[in-house]
DNA sequence: TTGTATGCGTTATCAC
DNA sequence: GTGATAACGCATACAA
């Protein structure tokens, strides 16, 4: 049904339910009341060639994620948003991405800068600077303009959308594999490895999912914890991990809530018959992590399925802007395990649907 | 850049263009070599909303499935298929089901004939019947007709894109997580469960991928296997499944290759004390399987994502057809391992990107 | 308050 | 061989 033989219904011309339908006003009650009634019985929806055609419009939405070294995290989510920019691109969405260290609030500062400065139809923010995010939220707020939140939520902020995870869940998942592992008994270590400075909420919701597992389960009193921070790059890191893993063979398992489980792993792996029987947990299918689960030093890896996240970030402004859909408030990923076992159709693997 | 621009670059009329790029010929080889050198330097690629516009094409995909009751394994494959739909009518893609009986050849047959009288632009096929749909996809050759594989591969039936899983893998997966929830020593069960009489190669490999596993493990010798077949609905059903799972205290674990590992949760359920320390796993996230899931009686279910392989069904005809895209040839879905943890983010929570 | 005309980029038809 | 042109459905500027 066009807007054509809704007019010829209503005994209008197309120009006056074209008002109707873009509300323009200049209509009497009267054939607004029946133009409306006609769409509604005939369920009209515009013909989305024809509209995308005439309105020929450019989104600009720009991505502020912290800069990466091949094989870093943040590469899969990039990865994402530039499949669906590739994908999106025939109906005239444009990606451009905007990095900061996140180890300089300057530097994410002068991105946000640069952002604001170009006024695009949307954004799409990683938060890991929470403070400096949350100022920079409030600010496209005023300037109008949609953002979607990626990775961790910021409070109160409305985003058009959150994508991530639930990383309190991530690490009850954990423990449970953990604790299969290990057979429900002994020592764990719960190694945090970091690269820059900032809080890190994911971290800590892993962290606290981890040790609600163990308090709520009924081999409580078989497993003792212990915790451990550590800064990648600090000079002490070698010594750092050695005394975070503890002694040889009086520890059976080892959780880290980061995607930099494989400084552990490689650390264990060079020491094989000292630490044969000890399982390892952690998170995101990173090349590094991927080489010590196939060598079987690592047991389970969690994924979150990052790419799917960048990908969902960018698409939500397709549905938001060009099709003028609702688009989900919050869209909580899987969390999936990866076992020596399932890995192959996890890497590599990455399909879009359209 | 657009026809009429590199039609003025190449000094001749935008007609000339068109006649080039649609291999229409009558154009001289010289303006068509110049055309093209032109079209490949700028990199031109077509508007997709005129194109669109003028063809105003209607693609009828018809999809041949295994009829079902609510929450059995089919429905989930058609919920993607459904949701495809949705998202791409809008481009003029139109989804016909046609179900037919699992147990009665002939059902099948009227479905295909009806297909193949109706001519549709497209097929999704589901050749649970193993021989009837090989003879289905080589009519759809003859009549030129591009047919999309789900859930199991025809071997040289040469569809446009098969779309499945791993079934040999998912076995060996299922076989590693049980194996570790025994703590690598007992008695296992294996029970193949249908409800129909078709010869299922996935339920096989499956069987064998299990086996494979423990055979090549260094526990081997540690584990006992026996297996079993059972008929939904055959007369004997509780006495089998009992003679299935084996005396009290015996087996330490289970697993069903099919989505019916309820039957044999239920049947332990009502035992809870004696089987106490069974562990079982299974293939499937269908209702009755999530409430022993979530009941602690299955350990883990394996999920291939069947919607996703129905909504990548219908969205390979939405590449083909309307974007002219290549499609993959095989798209095999992750094997994702969901247990009491995990399982909240893997259902209700089908999110599809665009 | 309402109707008409133009153009978006592509396809396909027709005249030259 | 080639160029001109109508049509697709919608949005919008402008005329009435």
């Amino acid at each position: 049904m066009t807007i054509k033989e809704i007019a010829k219904l209503a005994n209008v011309s197309l120009g006056t339910v074209d008002r109707v339908i873009h509300k323009r006003g200049k209509v009497s009650k009267q054939t607004e009341k029946k133009i409306l009634e006609i769409i509604e019985k005939v369920n009209y929806t515009p013909n989305i060639y024809a509209r995308g055609l005439v309105l020929n419009k450019q989104y600009r939405i720009y991505a502020l994620v912290p800069q990466f070294s091949q094989g870093q995290y943040w590469e899969m989510p990039v990865k994402g948003m530039q499949s669906a920019a590739t994908n999106l691109h025939q109906f005239g969405i444009k990606l451009e991405l905007l990095y900061f260290d996140q180890n300089a609030i300057a530097s994410f500062n002068n991105a946000a800068d640069e952002l604001l400065k170009d006024e695009p139809d949307g954004v799409i923010l990683a938060p890991v600077i929470n403070f400096e995010a949350l100022k920079l939220t409030k600010k496209l707020k005023e300037a109008n303009i949609p953002f979607v939140l990626i990775d961790s939520l910021i409070q109160n902020s409305e985003p058009l959308s959150f994508i991530g995870q639930d990383a309190f869940q991530s690490g009850r998942l954990a423990a449970k594999l953990l604790c299969t592992e290990i057979n429900l008994k002994g020592s764990i270590s719960i190694i945090s490895i970091k690269n820059n400075e900032n809080y890190n909420s994911t971290l800590q919701q892993r962290i606290e999912g981890f040790k609600d597992y163990i308090t709520n389960s009924d081999f409580m009193d078989q497993i003792s914890l212990n915790e451990s921070h550590i800064q990648v790059g600090s000079l002490d890191m070698q010594k750092a991990i050695e005394k975070a893993v503890g002694l040889k063979g009086t520890t059976a398992g080892v959780f880290v809530p980061s995607s930099m489980i494989h400084y552990v792993a490689a650390f264990i792996d060079q020491r094989a018959e000292e630490f044969s029987n000890l399982k390892m947990v952690g998170n995101d299918l990173i090349p590094n992590n991927i080489k010590y689960l196939e060598k079987g030093t690592i047991n389970y890896l969690i994924g979150q399925r990052p790419e799917n996240q960048g990908y969902f970030a960018l698409s939500s402004f397709y549905k938001h802007l060009v099709l003028g859909q609702a688009v989900a408030e919050d869209i909580y990923l899987p969390l999936d395990i990866i076992t020596q076992e399932n890995l192959k159709y996890y890497r590599n693997n990455f399909q879009y649907n359209f």
